[in-house]
Parts: C-alpha cells; structure tokens; sequence
RNA sequence: GGCCCCUUCGUCUAGCGGUCCAGGACGUCGCCCUCUCACGGCGAAAACACGGGUUCGAUUCCCGUAGGGGUCACCA
C-alpha cells in the first residue's frame, strides 16, 4: 500500500513538473535537437558520407529530435537528379529515413536575403578578381613561404572603380569579410576546445560571378532556417567551422553546436572522402546487412566495443559522441564482413522471413543461422534441405559412402536417427571421430561446415540421402 | 609552404602524474562443448613512435624529431 501511494504521488508529480514545464518558455537544453545529413548530390554515398549520416541520425534519435536531409546541389553544373535518387535509396536501404528534406538549389530567395543583410551590415561586399589574377596571388604567397589568404583588394574598390568595372563589362563575385581580430573557437563535441585564427583564412567567396551559389552561406541561412542545433560532420570541415561561426553572427542567430569526426581510412590507406569503391552497392554485393553495416559505422572509431545488434535500438540508447576518437580510423571491409556474420547469427525469423526461401521455416531458420555469414546463403541451404543438390565425388570414401548407404535406416527419421546410424557404422567399419562424420557431411550436404548432423538429417531425408550417397560413393566417370 | 589535428596490442580504443610490469572489444592462438566441422563458452599471447626536458615519479605535462592527416577553389 505505501508502494502504490508512493508511486502514484511520484507519477503525479512528473506530470505536474511537464505540464508547468510545458507552459514555461523553452529553456535552451530542452529546445529540439535537429541535425542534418548535407551531401551533394554529385556521386554516389560512400562509405564516409555514411558514417556521418548514420552518427547524425543516431544522435537525433537519441535525442528525439529530427534528423534532416539537405541536397547541397548549388553545384548546378557537377549535381544530377540521378544522384539525387540514389542518395534517397541509399539512405533509405541504410534504414536512415530522414523525417524531412530540403534542396538547396530551390532555396535561393534565402540566401539572397541573406546575403543583402550581410552586405548592408558590412560583412559582405562585391569583388572583381579573375580566376586567374587569384590564382596567381596564390602562387606568389606560397613562393614567399606565406598563407594564401585574399589580400582584400576589393575592399579598396572606391565607388568609381566598380562603376568602371561594370563599365567594361566585369561583374562582380561576393566575399563574406571575416573578423580577424580574435580566434574563433568553440568547444567541439568532439575534438574538444578547438580554435581557428580566422587571419589565417580567407574571406569566403560566398556568391560567384555568375550568381551561383557557394557551400559557406547558404549552409549558415539554412542551418539557421531549420533550427538546426547540432552541425555534425567531418573534421575536413573544421576550418569552415570557424568561418560560419561567424556568419551565424553576423545574421543575429545562435551558433549551432559542432560536432567534427575524425575522417576514415581505408586498410590501403586511401582517405573515405576520397573513396569512391566502399558504396552502397559494394555493401549490397557482399549481403551486408542494413543494421550490421549500422552497428559498424556506430562503433567504429569510437571506444565502445564493435558488437552485434538485431536492431538499432541499443545502439541509439548507447551513443555517445564523447566516445568518438580523434584520430582517423581504419575502415576493413573485412571486419565489417565479420560483423555482418556475426549479426545474422542473433536475427530472429521474423527479421529476415522476406528475405528467405519458403522452405526456410522458423526452426530450420534456428538451425542454421549460426552457420551464415550472409542471409543470401539461406537459399543453399534451402537446396541443401529441401531441394537438390549434387554432392562432390569422393572416390577415396566409395567403400565407406557405400557402407554407410547399406545401413541407412529406415523411416520414419527423428533427432535420435542420426546417432542410431553412426553407431550402426562405427561397428560395421571401425571408424571413429572425424574419418566417421567428415565423409557424411560431404556427402550428405556438399560442406565442410555446418550445423550438427543430427538435426539436418530429419529435413533432407532418407530418399535425398540415399541419393548423395549413392551419387559421392560413384568412381568419376572414366 | 602557412595554420590546425593525430601517433597506446595486427585493428578500434581506455587511460586525463603514482591505482599501468597499461584495461576492453575484434582478430589470432589454445582449451571446453561435440564420437566430425561450424556455432557457442572459457582462457592466453599481444601495445605506450623516437629524443630531450619538468617532476621524488611520466602512457599521462612541455619542447623537439619522425611519420600520418586536414585545410588554404568563383567544389562541397
């Protein structure tokens, strides 16, 4: 009785805290957390993109917040629409919905207001520079041992020097100008306090001559626009982290919150951003499972421990960006080939019934499950089972097979047959141990490997046995 | 070249001056289960890049060296 008096006042009391809660105004740390996958819709999603895609989703879930797809596609010349599609399915296969998306390129109007109140506020003005007068700049800086960062020459332009530029034709591109006064720094979620000399920087180029878009402020508007709290992504990020850091202040918001992970490497040593080769269909063709390939990119590079899971609901509890490691992880296609076996071995039947042949019921799914590495490899078994086969010849075995036929028991066959039989053989032949199973296995399945005898014999049969046999124990034709 | 970051078992990492002859996970090896193999269980081997400092004492702090990475686009 006190328990449930207990009890009751504790459950009166949370919903008397929420509900005043829910009529104060919002307190920072309960404010939604949204984050968002950006990628550009210019190739395919590899295996980096994932692992940002996948720790930005984790977070969001842990945090019952949304997490947002975002096409930068103000790339108008390298984006496609094909790309585009194959990002949606790509997430999509990964179990990575977004709950909503945006395209950059259909945002525009943004990005100019934007834009006018940044040059309005000072922060951002035309410049003239040619491709070429830029890059040379560049190469005369490095020649001299100094950082090619923009001189500002166009901030020198007085009004008559533009109107003589646009006189003969030039038109302008617009830069973001950088406060260079004091570094710029924040306290990464990941890699800790982190501080950039924005002197060491140039200002941004933000809008091209031809009135294109570039990734630095249309990022900054939409971020502010979505009410993204949690900007996370890849350290190759870090020093645009200190530009738009700024840029959220210049527009009068927040700064979101940046998280930067450390970049992957593959086992050849090529960087993930750079690696084309571990997509989606590569992960596809080897049968990796969407939530192996989840618990992998989860884990990897982090410090808890690389395990499986039958579902993402451990792994969105356990996530942590604390426990992600600064320095750049291995990603094997080996051990995630590894994972992927070991996961399958603790799905249930219910997970992967879609995917498996008809005859591959619950118990025989239990049977054999421990034995897979991928779910593809089921329908071998299928045949294995309950189809046919063709076992290997096995002259040096002939007079053992052909034994061993002679003593098939008869129907009906159970769990016990199988020992029945052995034991009848042992006697018969005087094996023992592996010289009595191997060549049976073999016969009887075509494997090496697999579950115990006793229990795969009742499906295949004494008519299917009889036949392996009687087919392994044959002299190859001549 | 400038700036920034990184360097602990084969791999991912814990470690935030003594508790570390360095802990966990994967892999490897061994044992158990089994009259075979696989699955599973248990256990073992295995690492502080190098050189100087600071300190009573450095994996831990500082400097340097070496190696690796990022960035410095009218790409994202």
């Amino acid at each position: 009785m006190r328990l449930y008096i207990a009890l009751f006042a504790f459950m009166y009391d949370s919903a008397l805290v929420s509900h005043v809660l829910s009529r104060t105004p919002e307190p920072a740390h309960l404010i939604t957390v949204a984050t968002r996958f950006a990628p550009s819709p210019t190739g395919r999603l590899h295996i980096g993109n994932l692992r940002a895609a996948v720790v930005n989703w984790l977070f969001a879930r842990q945090h019952g917040g949304r997490f947002l797809l975002r096409l930068d596609d103000t790339d108008a010349a390298r984006s496609t629409e094909a790309f585009a599609d194959s990002i949606r399915h790509d997430l999509a296969w990964a179990g990575l919905a977004p709950d909503a998306e945006v395209r950059q390129s259909e945002r525009a109007a943004l990005y100019d207001a934007a834009l006018a109140r940044l040059v309005a506020a000072g922060r951002a003005y035309p410049a003239y520079d040619t491709p070429d007068e830029l890059d040379l700049k560049r190469r005369l800086q490095r020649a001299a041992g100094k950082p090619p960062v923009y001189d500002r020459s166009a901030l020198a332009l007085t009004d008559a020097d533009r109107a003589h530029l646009e006189a003969q034709g030039r038109r302008p591109h617009w830069r973001f100008r950088l406060e260079t006064a004091a570094p710029v720094e924040w306290t990464d979620l990941v890699r800790g306090a982190t501080h950039i000399d924005p002197a060491s920087l140039s200002d941004p180029i933000v809008k091209r001559e031809d009135g294109g878009w570039l990734y630095m402020l249309p990022s900054v508007v939409d971020d502010i626009d979505l009410g993204i709290t949690h900007v996370i992504r890849g350290e190759d990020h870090v020093p645009n982290s200190a530009v738009q850091a700024q840029m959220f202040a210049a527009l009068g918001a927040s700064i979101p919150a940046f998280a930067h992970l450390s970049l992957l490497t593959s086992t050849e040593g090529e960087l993930s951003k750079r690696l084309g080769s571990a997509g989606v269909d590569a992960l596809k063709a080897a049968n990796i499972e969407p939530v192996a390939l989840l618990a992998f990119l989860a884990r990897l590079g982090t410090s808890q421990p690389i395990e499986p899971f039958a579902d993402a609901a451990p792994l969105i509890e356990a996530f942590d960006l604390a426990h992600m490691g600064r320095a750049t992880a291995r990603f094997d296609m080996n051990e995630l080939v590894h994972l992927n076996a070991r996961t399958v071995h603790l799905l249930g039947h219910e997970a992967v019934a879609d995917r498996l042949p008809p005859a591959i019921g619950p118990a025989l799914w239990t049977l054999l499950r421990g034995n897979l590495k991928t779910i593809a490899e089921a329908a071998d078994w299928a045949d294995i089972l309950t189809g046919q086969i063709a076992p290997p010849a096995m002259p040096e075995d002939a007079a053992y097979l052909g034994e061993a036929l002679a003593h098939l028991p008869p129907t009906p066959w159970d769990a016990a047959t199988w020992s029945g039989w052995t034991a009848a053989l042992k006697t018969a032949t005087g094996r023992k141990g592996r010289a009595l199973f191997h060549p049976l296995r073999l016969a009887l399945t075509g494997r090496e490997t697999g579950p115990e005898m006793a229990a795969l014999l009742p499906p295949i049969g004494r008519e299917r046995s009889q036949a392996r046999l009687a087919a392994a124990s044959m002299a190859p034709a001549a």
